[in-house]
DNA sequence: ATGAACAATATTGTCTACATTTTTGTAGTC
DNA sequence: GACTACAAAAATGTAGACAATATTGTTCAT
C-alpha cells in the first residue's frame, strides 16, 4: 500500500528532493538565494529542469519566486510559524494514533534501528545526519502508518518545521532529542495510544518552545525596515 | 493571516488552478491525455511554462507523468481512494473543531451566502456550478478556520476525492448535497461541536458510500488485463 | 493473409539564442 | 562632492529549432 520509498521518481522529483534536503539539513538559510544557472551547474540538468522544480518547490511553500528577479528560499512569519506547528501537532497525533491501531511486531526492529542510527550520529557529532536522521524517525512514523497522504503532509510539515527553526530558534538547535524517540517507541510498543500521543505532542512543543515567535523577524529582502 | 483568496499568484499557478478547476469540476476525465502544445495553445503561454505547471500537478498527485509518453490526469486506485477519503475525514473534522473555535458572529453570513449560491445553482440545474460550489464550501471553512495550512490541504484533498468519485461512483453523484452543509451551519453557530463533528463525518462517510471501492477499477492506460 | 521489418508521423525532452528586466557601475552636471 | 542620467552586466523569461522516443502506418516477404 505505501510507497516504501519513493525511488521511482522522475528527473524534476530528484532535483526538488536534493534541494529539499539541503533546507531540511539547515545547509539552505531561509532568504538564500537560488540562481537557476548555478543549480543547473550542480545538478548537471538543463535550466529548464531547474525552473520545472523550482517551480514545484514554490507550490510546496518552500521557495518564493518573485518574477523578474528569480527564487529564495522562503521566510515564513510568524502566523505561518504558529500554524506550522499547529497543524503538526494534530497530524503527528493522527499518524501515531492510527500507527498503533496497524503497526505489526516486525516493524517495531526497523523503529530501533533507526533510532540508534539517530544515536550514532548523536554521539559523532554530525550534525548534518542527526538532523536528517531526526526529521527522518517523523517521516518512518509516517510511513509505517501506511498512509502515503499523511506521509506527503508530514514531510511538507517538517520541511516548513526545519525553516522556521533556522529562522526563529533562539538557542542552540533541540534537534528533536533521541530520549524523546525513544520513549515514542516504548509507548508504540505498548500500544500505548494515550502516552503516545501525549509524548508526541510533548515532544513538538518543547521544539516550539525552543523558538522565539514573539516577533517577527525582518525579511532578508526588505532591508527598509531592517534599518529604520 | 489568511490569504483571503490567492489572487497574488504566479503565471504557473494560474495553469495548475484552471487545470485544477478542470479536474474537481469532472471536466477532465482521470485517464484524459494532457498534451502540452494543446495547453500551450489554450492557455495562451509558452510550452515550457506548460511543462512547469505539470510539474507541479504531478507533484500534487493530481497528474502523472510518463517519461517520453506525456502527462495524464492520474487514475488513483482503491488504497489510494479509501486513504484519500480516511485522511480527509481526519482533516475536516480538525477544521470543523478549529473554526468553531475561532470563527466570529459576521462569519456566519459569508457561509451562509454561499449555501445560498449552492441552492441556486441546484434549482438551476447548473450541474458545473453545483459541484464548484460544493467543494467550494469546504474550502470556505477551512479559509475561515484561520489555517492555510489546512487549507492546502484540504484543496488537495478535495481534488483527489473529485478523481476519485469520478473513477468509482456508483450510482448518481451526490453531489455534497446542500442540506448537509445547512445543518453543520446549524450546529457552527450554535458553536456545537460534537454535533458539527458528527455531521461532517456523516456527510462525508455519505459521499465514500456511494463509491464502489470493492475492487480495482482497471486503468486506461493497462488494457492488457481489461481485454484478459 | 499474416507477420515482421521499416518508414512516417507525432510528441516529448533538450539546447541555444535572444528579449526583457533588474541591478550595478560610471560618467556627467550642478 | 553629491545627485541624476545613462550605460554595462547579470539574471530571468520566452521562443524556436533540433534531437530522442514512441506510436502509427506501410510495405514486403513468406
Amino acid at each position: 500500500m505505501s510507497n516504501s520509498k519513493e525511488t521511482v521518481t522522475g528527473p524534476t522529483a530528484e532535483i526538488c528532493e536534493r534541494i529539499w534536503l539541503s533546507i531540511a539539513e539547515k545547509r539552505l538559510r531561509p532568504g538564500a538565494r537560488l540562481k537557476e544557472e548555478q543549480l543547473a551547474e550542480i545538478f548537471e540538468v538543463s535550466r529548464a529542469r531547474v525552473r520545472q522544480a523550482l517551480a514545484v518547490l514554490e507550490s510546496e511553500g518552500l521557495v518564493t519566486i518573485v518574477p523578474n528577479r528569480g527564487a529564495f528560499v522562503s521566510e515564513p512569519g510568524v502566523d505561518e510559524a504558529r500554524d506550522v506547528f499547529h497543524v503538526r501537532k494534530q497530524i503527528e497525533a493522527r499518524v501515531v494514533e492510527r500507527l498503533i491501531d496497524r503497526v505489526s511486531a516486525d516493524q517495531i526492529p526497523l523503529l530501533e534501528a533507526h533510532l540508534r542510527q539517530e544515536r550514532e550520529a548523536d554521539q559523532r557529532g554530525d550534525t548534518s545526519a542527526t538532523i536528517r536522521l531526526s526529521g527522518g524517525f517523523h517521516l518512518l512514523l509516517a510511513e509505517l502508518a501506511g498512509s502515503d497522504f499523511l506521509f506527503g503532509i508530514l514531510r511538507d510539515l517538517i520541511s516548513r518545521s526545519s525553516l522556521i527553526t533556522a529562522m526563529y530558534r533562539s538557542r542552540h538547535l533541540h534537534n528533536c532529542g533521541p530520549d524523546e524517540h525513544a520513549a515514542l517507541i516504548d509507548c508504540i510498543r505498548a500500544r500505548d495510544k494515550p502516552g503516545a500521543t501525549r509524548i508526541m505532542l510533548d515532544h513538538l512543543q518543547h521544539v516550539e518552545d525552543e523558538l522565539d515567535l514573539s516577533e517577527e523577524v525582518p525579511t532578508t529582502r526588505d532591508l527598509r525596515q531592517a534599518l529604520v
